[in-house]
DNA sequence: AAAAACAGTTTGGTATGACAAAAAAAGGCG
DNA sequence: CGCCTTTTTTTGTCATACCAAACTGTTTTT
């Protein structure tokens, strides 16, 4: 059941290693933007040995607290919510690989949402709703162009993220957009489902600025469940 | 019949033998709850040297697909939900350690359990209600063990994760409380406090049973607010 | 016979040295 | 000063070696 007591079994260096270069990167001993110093200086200066040292900047690199292309140096990246989130890529990959995979993250998304439209008709201060109509009517403005309005619905759903003052929210919308906008743009989008959409958010935010969270909430299913039937219909089975 | 690794330049032949090891580990060839091969085997079937052996385990560890202790030969693990949020574990870790970095995860619990009252309160099954009803009572009976308390806690709002059907959900709940435990098991906790917790949960589930959206939210967050209080108090400063 | 102790074999963790190819740095030239 | 060529680093990979921990089969003990 609940694991036992599992415990120190003697840990490797490129462990150890990994924790002190994590600590110097938070305390900026390595400057974030910076390169990481070459292998062998690190090896020299922590006597290990470079299988060690490799071992360890990629375990860095697998917790997104450098970024390492091949053949180039590892830079330092900054910690934060957005590097966190990055770093959860190949499990959302294989999530939405699996069978409802699609499906799950999108109910996900639909339940965070109604909770933060909810939140906007009560808490959205007047610089959130001017962005908003700002959104909705750039929204308004691309109908015709598909492309540029798949960017604006993203903006006007972005502005939910922010109303509520947490750091995460905004990088978890980015999340949503970036690992659904594979199936999202293969989708075919034509005048009139953007006019659809369009409609709806115009929806979603009056009634917002009525401060009817229920309406709100209603409008936003309508809205997203509409959105998943075209997902639905264009990919024939459920994804 | 060894299949060369193919070396797409620019693509390191450690990526290379992991693309190998995930799809075989997807198709089944590698059993799932199974060792890995020695590395040396690995080595001579893929014409690779160690090195590249090590670093191909090490990415697969990282993402999840296989659990790898020290000294023990990786196990192959079942890719799913409760492995892809595992893999999140250090960066979250991070983020907790930031300014703000408990308060955000646990906003973000709030408002996504204000969401999934609400829905339970629309949608809760009669199974799902029994489930609640037992688990409050369970609550109640633990009041003056506050260890076991704490279980039933979790257990009663597990239920709610599981109303909607949505795999990923009850992983999510069992990440949540995984990440705040530490804060949470250090934290005093007296028969009183246990009273007040089960007196929350208590309105919670009636709120439920009369399928009142509005109360159930209501009450739902004045306990996870109350909850927050009891957290900072402890702590003195906003962790 | 079951359990414990033992010895030999495998296997992972680490170190060292080497080399090709790519990148970075240095130098030379216009 | 900027562009091109040459030199020096540096990374990616390989091969080899050693040790200690884990594994396996066998023997001894209870």
């Amino acid at each position: 059941m609940t694991d036992p007591i599992r415990q120190n079994v003697s840990e490797r260096a490129a462990d150890s290693l990994v924790t002190i270069l994590e600590q110097q990167i938070n305390d900026g001993t390595l400057a974030v933007g910076q390169p990481l110093p070459p292998e062998r200086e690190i090896m020299e200066v922590f006597a290990v040995s470079r299988t060690v040292v490799r071992e360890a900047v990629q375990m860095l690199a697998a917790r997104g607290l450098v970024e390492s292309r091949p053949r180039f140096r590892p830079i330092v990246r900054k910690p934060g919510y957005e590097a966190a989130i990055e770093t959860v890529g190949s499990s959302i990959n294989r999530l939405l690989a699996m069978p409802g995979g699609v499906r799950s993250l999108f109910e996900l998304r639909i339940m965070m949402e109604a909770s933060l439209v909810r939140d906007a008709a009560l808490h959205a201060t007047k610089d959130h709703l001017t962005g908003m109509q700002r959104a909705l009517a750039d929204n308004e403005a691309m109908i015709d162009d598909s492309q540029r309005f798949y960017e604006t619905d993203n903006a006007f759903h972005r502005i939910l993220y922010e109303v509520p003052d947490n750091p995460a929210l905004p990088q978890i919308h980015k999340a949503y957009t970036h690992w659904l906008s594979g199936h999202w743009l293969k989708m075919p989008r034509d005048a009139a489902r953007n006019l659809t959409n369009y409609q709806a958010h115009s929806r979603i935010f009056e009634s917002i600025l009525m401060r009817d969270a229920d309406a709100a909430e209603t409008a936003l299913r309508e809205h997203l469940d509409a959105a998943w039937d075209q997902v639905r219909q264009t990919f024939g089975h459920q994804p």
